[in-house]
DNA sequence: ATTAAATTGTTATAATATAACACTATGTAA
DNA sequence: TTACATAGTGTTATATTATAACAATTTAAT
């Protein structure tokens, strides 16, 4: 696994830092004082994050995390569970779920190379 | 269950129809003879259209399908298998499936009310 | 040194979605 | 039937998310 480039490990350190997912103009907005001034240049870099699995995109929420699974092997069977009050979101590392989905073969026996999966409800804190 | 309003259902027609999910902007662009001229007026009948589980929201496509499991009991628990090439769309629907991800529990025993999951790759006849 | 691939910088623009406000229709209850 | 609440509509403006197009630079192998 080759090292990040410097856009993209700025980038990556604040999304790392970050205790919530974070949207790509307000990781424009912390950059900007280190010289990335652009959408595009934020874009690119999450791109690049999201292809090699150190970061996933929260589909429903327009954002992005960290990928906590030890560098993700898993960056194309992901499952995160998504609280609706407070919107923390936690990345779902469950092997029996993980086998069970990868393993998912439906009615035309047709199998998948990948799935996001996206969980709601309350966490413990808003229950 | 209610009828559906004037923009409601001309909009939840113009997407039963389609053979695959249409983007608000095309939907508006096809509703604009029938007097629907902005795109609020979209979004309006489609959060409602998505609410009642008459249609769901692609969320990896930013799209949206009707509803095709006996208008959707399960609006709460959709899952779709997306074709990366030619973007063919299905709504899933497995009774295994939903009853294995309705019954999943996290790490903290955390149940949760809601899923939405996307699957992955290429449809019979882009192999 | 040469070259290909990846990354960066920049300006402009496209695509997706919501805020705010005024008005109209519909259903329910006094 | 009047009063009231709720849902739906129409409209303008604006916010948010994301990509196109082009030129330059860096990186890593030959
Ligand atoms: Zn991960
Ligand atoms: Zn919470
Ligand atoms: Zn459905
Ligand atoms: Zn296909």
């Amino acid at each position: 696994m080759q090292n990040l480039s410097k856009n993209q490990q700025i980038i990556f350190d604040l999304i790392d830092k970050s205790p919530e997912p974070m949207k790509a103009y307000s990781i424009l907005h912390n950059v900007q004082k280190k010289g990335i001034k652009a959408p595009l240049q934020v874009y690119r870099a999450l791109d690049k994050l999201v292809e090699i699995g150190k970061i996933h995109k929260i589909e429903s929420r327009n954002a992005f995390i960290a990928c906590h699974n030890s560098s993700c092997q898993v960056s194309k069977a992901t499952a995160f569970s998504i609280c609706e009050i407070c919107e923390k979101v936690t990345e779902i590392s469950s092997a029996s779920l993980s086998k069970y989905l990868t393993n998912f073969k439906d009615k035309d026996g047709m199998k998948y190379s990948k799935y996001n999966l996206e969980f709601f409800g309350l966490c413990k804190k808003c229950r």
